[in-house]
DNA sequence: CAGTTTGGTCAACGGCTGTTGACTTAGACG
DNA sequence: CGTCTAAGTCAACAGCCGTTGACCAAACTG
């Protein structure tokens, strides 16, 4: 039925798997979110999760791909540095659920460590590098905790006081800390 | 053998098999860290385990109790109290397992969850609150997202950098936006 | 039309888990 | 010594998990 997006047949479950399978590992962790459960969320059997990814691991590694779409630092007026990164990264985990199921799961998963390890030393190690050049390791992160930490308080954690910022506080209050991060002492 | 703590001979065990579980919990995670393993690390039977403490969650729920011991910020030099807090912070974790426990496993564990939120809102909460009348909470929040995102940075993820980190990084680096949460802006 | 590929279902397997109850040993006490 | 109790062992249960292979149905191809 409604052949018009041009796919395969198959295209709308493999879909739905995925779409399923982030909800699902975001919510519960990785050890939790079981294969049973998202084929039931995908309204399919358990059997066409492994036909179509493998297995438990390839349906994660589909599903959790993460890029935070850093915005190119350089060409930023220097003095909104810390300001622009703070609400581009509260708008970029408002609408994507990858980055707090990788969190989840990250947690009690040795390889998704590695993989979060490797974007945040890649990402946000090289837009730190482009600006500041002195110690870049050091101050990506320093970024690297508060960033995180948020997400851990406001979509993992839910702290009532977090959960309830505004865009504008968390520029406000962010913004100067990753600027003293970056570019300051 | 060795009366001298003048414990009972059950003692021993109870407190092998709290300290296996606190290594498991904070190594593993909750799911991941079976019961059978963390007798086998104690050298006992699983039995014991449900004997002593009745059940997983009861096991849990002994081991991963948290106290932050935060000092009176309000007996501090106001201008100290962010590196004060770094520098505490950064101590009391480098030496107790159960910070590192309970994030492993509220990550997906509900009633973990719950439990970390009253730990900081109360303790973090009341100790902001102190020194700083002017909305607390806010204040607390922001203290929770960049205190828990070093914690999740150097003990969990373990990225590099962050695991390199000194005592006097720490507070330099962290002790300002520390103090400019609590009594800034 | 027949035949072959694709999409999907079903029941089952082996393995690991938390948990239980029956059994055996060691210590304390008279 | 005998007795009673606490401490510890052992084997097993039921349940859930990821994964598999045999089977069925639809749809495209000639």
């Amino acid at each position: 039925m409604t052949a018009a997006t041009g796919g395969r047949r198959s295209d709308r479950t493999r879909a739905a798997i995925l779409t399923a399978a982030r909800e699902r590992f975001a919510a519960d962790g990785y050890e939790k979110a079981t294969i049973r459960a998202i084929a039931a969320d995908a309204g399919i059997d358990p059997a066409m999760v492994m036909r179509y990814y493998g297995n438990k691991e390839g349906l994660f590694a589909v599903a959790a791909q993460l890029d935070l779409r850093l915005p190119d630092l350089a060409a930023l007026d220097r003095a909104a540095i810390g300001d622009t990164l703070a609400g581009h990264l509260f708008d970029r985990w408002e609408d994507d659920d990858a980055l707090v199921a990788m969190l989840r799961a990250g947690v009690s998963n040795a390889d998704v460590l590695d993989r979060l390890r490797e974007i945040f030393a890649r990402q946000v190690g090289s837009a730190v590098a482009a600006v500041c050049p002195d110690d870049p390791a050091t101050r990506a992160g320093l970024v690297a905790t508060q960033a995180l930490g948020l997400a851990l308080c406001r979509y993992v954690l839910r702290l009532p006081p977090v959960v309830g910022f505004t865009r504008e506080q968390v520029v406000a209050w962010l913004g100067p800390t990753f600027q003293r991060y970056i570019v300051g002492n």
